[in-house]
DNA sequence: TCTGGGGTCCTAGGACCC
DNA sequence: TCTGGGGTCCTAGGACCC
């Protein structure tokens, strides 16, 4: 039996968790720049009883949050990320659960040596009870034969209070709950498949497992098929358990419109520098550095414009002024004044391990130095905070320092 | 005034190879 | 010199997820 564990409204439980007096009260947590813009990331109960809901931008709810009384939190994603280690933790100290893995910061994959329903329940209720107790997380839990029957056990779980928080699906079971569940609820059917979905009639998931194999090859690709497959029963999906990111992004929707280049320029060596540090941290190194930029979509009022690029590194590295140097010349290219630009973003891509570093033949670089240096400087700025140390490069390209690539602080 | 920030995988098509 | 068949690799973009 595949287990799936997941927390309910996790961003805000984990506020309730944390906080002294407002488990009474509708929680919501919202992203947000100095501005106050943002919109809601996640919400409880009651929260939701009042027509909140996730996407909602604060400003437009702003009337409900007042009269309410809402609890508004700014999201606090390290914080999230410990108690997401601390249910890992507690889960695998129960020693019930086996391949105990994570699939996001608030959901879980593990599986049970077991089939009879009623141990199953038992067992999976002694591990909802241990987080419970211990996390302060509510959490709900589907079991049944496949990743995808799990999360669709997990939304009965949800949704039906006589299971108490866990639905143990069963295959006798199957028919009927895929026939009572909602096409677009199967993990992996987004929006454009539900249009795909609603041509070929299909409205619930049974509809999706009738349909033939070579129509749901045809219509719905490899993904699909392998969806299909999964609510039959038989297992396809794979759970990547990379400890390594395969692709590194920062990117931020500024407060308030930028057409100014140099202060654009100043974002994108921060958020490259940004990327470096958590690349360093994975121990790889990168080769392909994206930037991206784009106006405001939601002012149609004014002139559109977005673009991103990609470089090739000639030596995969995770040097810091390598990188923005990289960064800012992509977005040389990119940059076309007189437009109000509102996001921008670095990304960086083709990660490999640091330990397997192809030297370019050609390529001229002291590798050593430059990771004593950068190891040295994340050391500092890991010790006494992050602006401790910054590097020069990250400062407008018109006044370059006299020595390369120095660091100042 | 104010509208998120990350990720993964798959596919189609072009470049290039023998 | 021309032609075809059979491959691989790379990339951009699109789909999905939280």
């Amino acid at each position: 039996m595949i287990v799936h564990i997941d927390c309910n409204a996790f961003f805000a439980s984990c506020e309730i968790a944390t906080r002294e007096g407002v488990e009474n009260r509708p929680v919501v947590v919202a992203n947000g720049n100095e501005a106050g813009g943002g919109v809601i990331l996640a919400l409880n109960n009651k929260a939701k009883k009042i027509g909140l809901h996730r996407g909602h931008p604060l400003f437009q709810v702003k009337d409900l949050l007042e009269k309410y009384q809402v609890a508004v939190f700014p999201a606090d994603h390290v914080k999230y990320r410990q108690i997401s280690a601390h249910i890992m933790q507690t889960v695998q100290q129960q020693g019930i659960v086996q391949d105990f893995l994570p699939y996001s910061v608030d959901e879980f994959f593990g599986s049970l040596p077991l089939d009879k329903p009623e141990e199953v329940r038992t067992y999976v209720a002694k591990v909802k009870q241990a987080i419970e107790e211990n996390t302060k997380i509510p959490v709900s839990c589907g079991c049944s034969l496949t990743y995808t029957l799990a999360k669709v056990a997990t939304y009965y779980a949800k949704h039906y209070a006589g299971y108490k928080g866990i639905c143990v699906l069963t295959a006798d079971k199957l028919d009927k709950a895929l026939s009572m569940l909602p096409v677009e609820e199967v993990w992996g059917i987004g929006r454009t498949y539900r249009k795909k979905m609603q041509a070929l009639q299909i409205v619930t998931a049974k509809d999706l497992v009738n349909k033939e194999e070579s129509l749901v090859k045809k219509a719905l690709n490899t993904r699909g098929w392998q969806t299909w497959q999964e609510l039959k029963g038989i297992s396809c999906v794979k759970i990547s358990t990379h400890e390594q990111q395969q692709s590194i992004m920062q990117s931020r929707t500024f407060a308030y419109m930028i057409e100014n280049k140099e202060e654009l320029q100043k974002h994108i060596s921060d958020y490259a520098s940004a990327c470096c540090v958590r690349l360093r941290r994975q121990h790889s190194v990168c080769k392909t550095v994206t930037v991206f930029i784009a106006t405001n979509r939601h002012r149609t009022d004014l002139p559109q414009y977005g673009n991103s690029a990609s470089v090739k590194l000639p030596v995969a590295t995770s040097d810091t002024p390598t990188i923005v140097k990289a960064a800012l010349q992509v977005f040389e290219q990119l940059y076309r004044p007189f437009y109000q630009y509102k996001r921008a973003g670095v990304i960086l891509n083709d990660i490999n391990d640091d330990s397997s570093i192809q030297l370019d033949l050609f390529a001229n670089q002291d590798i050593v130095k430059q990771r004593k240096l950068m190891k040295i400087a994340d050391t500092i700025n890991e010790k006494f905070g992050a602006e401790t140390l910054h590097w020069a490069i990250q400062d407008s390209p018109k006044e370059p320092s006299k020595g390369d690539d120095s660091a100042k602080g």
